[in-house]
DNA sequence: GATCGTGTGTGACAAATGTTACATCGGACG
DNA sequence: CGTCCGATGTAACATTTGTCACACACGATC
């Protein structure tokens, strides 16, 4: 356990002492897949590294509509978990497992003076929010320039680079929530995709050609 | 000039020592409406602050097609130049100035020592990556969950919230583009808008009532 | 193997949005 | 005043997306 959380920092390039200090003052959580990691209602005061798996962020508005945003993979952490944990703000997103994933919780209240301290950990949350605004940025792009079939296949593509596996289990309804349209829509756009020889469909499962 | 950015500063809350040092530091820079701040081709390394007057935020894809993000008003900044500019990327977005604005224009090479040295200068930073994303998540919102017809009109709310005037001067077309759809249709929905006394049209011009 | 719940396929239709074409209007300018 | 150009209005139609209804398929369970 130890080692992964090892692994993960290395990755980042962050300075042993301050790999240090995390590892200290941090905790482990593991969440099972479709598990709830942050929500508007939770007021949790860490932010998340992801060791292993994969997390979805989603945004939900008032009238309890759903959309997908982006993946957070291993290495990677909630860009807006910080700021708005900083600004003790009410989060605006959810945060679901998309698999079964490992995480470490790091309490909010170090993050200032390891900005001050370490170089590293600086860039580390700049970079973590550069990211951010890129996935997002992604994301208006395939909501605005892109048609329903396009969205979806992107989405495929997508969910397939983050999890690594040409298989995604998830049914129609599913998909069809996270791209906020119908389960009919999905359904059709995917039968589609299947005669254009670009996936091959089963129950409860696609896979991507 | 001076009393200008002092204001700003001071309404930013940044130390006098932190206020002093941008004052020196910085230049001045006036832009007329229309005119850009930012585009991905320019890779000025300078974080510009709104002195005075309103930017808009736009992306872009491959093809041409644009949208509105959002404004950046008196005293705001673009937190994605900041990462942009510490990251060495090329921007993907373009700021325009939406009104004849003054900038005070920071060269990138400071924030980090700034960043390490000044409380104030940390929060004002992490203020705007909260409220960008803010922003970002408010647009995501509009495209996803709204009706073309909401969405209008709540981009003139708004417009008219960002210019303090309840006067748009802009063409159907314009309109359009920002929103990335049709002048036609910009011009059949705002026709239904009249109709139900929401706004009143003339010629390059509409009030919000 | 019969039953049941959930997931998927599909036709028919409705609503929203995009497109094309053309008419009209208003202001600028000669 | 007449001309011209860009802005707006509008009809007709195409495409895309959403909705409803229902049939059918698959796997689990008894």
């Amino acid at each position: 356990m130890q080692e992964l959380v090892n692994k993960v920092l290395n990755n980042s390039q962050l300075e042993p002492k301050l790999a240090d200090e995390i590892m200290t003052i941090g905790r482990l959580k593991k969440v099972k897949a479709g598990g709830v990691v942050i929500s508007p209602e939770s007021d949790s005061n860490e932010m998340p590294i992801v060791l292993e798996g994969l997390l979805k962020v989603m945004r939900r508005d008032p009238n309890g509509n759903e959309v997908f945003l982006y993946f957070l993979e291993g290495g990677e952490t909630c860009a807006m978990s910080i700021t708005c944990c900083i600004e003790g703000k009410k989060k605006a997103f959810n945060v679901i497992a998309e698999e079964d994933s490992v995480l470490w919780m790091i309490p909010m209240g170090h993050i200032d003076s390891w900005v001050v301290k370490y170089p590293s950990f600086r860039k580390f949350v700049f970079d973590a929010y550069q990211t951010r605004f890129d996935e997002m940025l992604n994301t208006i792009d395939s909501v605005v320039f892109l048609k329903m079939d396009e969205r979806l296949y992107k989405y495929l593509l997508d969910k397939k680079q983050a999890s690594g596996s040409f298989v995604i289990n998830k049914t129609h309804e599913q998909i069809a929530n996270e791209l906020n349209t119908s389960r009919v829509v999905v359904s059709r756009l995917l039968k589609q995709l299947e005669k254009e020889e670009k996936i091959e469909q089963h129950r409860n499962r696609i896979e991507i050609l």
